[in-house]
DNA sequence: GTCTAATCTTGATCTACATCAATGTTTACC
DNA sequence: GGTAAACATTGATGTAGATCAAGATTAGAC
């Protein structure tokens, strides 16, 4: 386990790496994301203080997504190996909740409905990321983001 | 934790029930599932033999998942309570993984790409459940499955 | 085996969101 | 503080997949 500093814009992990560690943030901002074939980013995952991200492939296949930082960071950086302590299991009880949280909401709830949905329950990092990665998470284009809140805007 | 035979159609746990438990298949097939508020099932989960299923919200909170019988099954019922060695952490790092390859399917791939993915990874489930609830699973409508078989089957 | 209900298919139409393109607005850097 | 690059907005148009409706096929129940 080591603790590393980290600047604005600078990646930890990419797509094909070898996948064996995760990534602890003691303050900032990082995420995780893929790249599709046409090279579109979409983000999987956004870990502010006190998150783990990492990718959950096998540790021994290569990486599917980039990991990067968004502000300046410090990042504890350790084996996602099962058997070291490093790791809480409630740590990865909790992102499984995350997870099937947004496969439900893919699948079932309307551009709208997920982007609600978003600000009600990450209220603080939509303050801290561009609307276009906030679209990224929500698996729409930065239009159709743009469009849905000035609906809801002239709404209110 | 218990074991107890189920038949085909039987529910294990309703959307809003206690969410303590999780279910271990010995055989047979379950899945999870939510229904939305048009009244439309959406499938979070095919649970063959070996496979747990659990709804991933915290334990005290009531369920958001209907899980239910497939076909007659014999199933393992225990407590979530990760302090109880009952659950394995490899499981939870299992579904994790599935969970997240579900995430960036549905963000980057078109229905196309999912199904045929689908195809590949769960070759066995697809003889055993009716096309409809693939759709399900894979966010899109009988109709559109329909098609995409009907497209892939004449270009062979 | 027959009957009924579930499932699948096909066609016609609709719609949420994507794409493309242009312009406006912030942000960051020398 | 001026300038370039990143980001956001807006409009016009395109499209994957939804919805609706009607048959065709399959599978269970008795």
């Amino acid at each position: 386990m080591k603790r590393i500093q980290v600047t604005k814009g600078q990646t930890l992990q990419r797509e094909g790496d070898l996948n064996s560690k995760a990534y602890k943030v003691e303050s900032g901002l990082i995420r995780s994301y893929t790249i599709d074939e046409k090279g579109k980013e979409h983000i999987y995952q956004f870990g502010p203080e006190g998150w783990i991200i990492a990718d959950a492939t096998p540790d021994d296949r290569a990486s599917k997504l980039f990991i990067d930082c968004l502000e300046d960071s410090v990042i504890l950086q350790f084996d996602k190996d099962i058997n070291s302590l490093s790791i809480e299991p409630e740590k990865i009880v909790k992102r499984l909740q995350v997870s099937q949280n947004r496969v439900i909401m893919l699948m079932s709830a309307s551009a709208k409905q997920r982007y609600e949905h978003f600000v009600e329950t990450y209220p603080s990092i939509l303050q801290r990321v561009p609307n276009r990665m906030i679209a990224s998470y929500l698996g729409i284009t930065p239009e159709a983001l743009s469009r849905i809140r000035k609906e809801l805007s002239s709404k209110k």
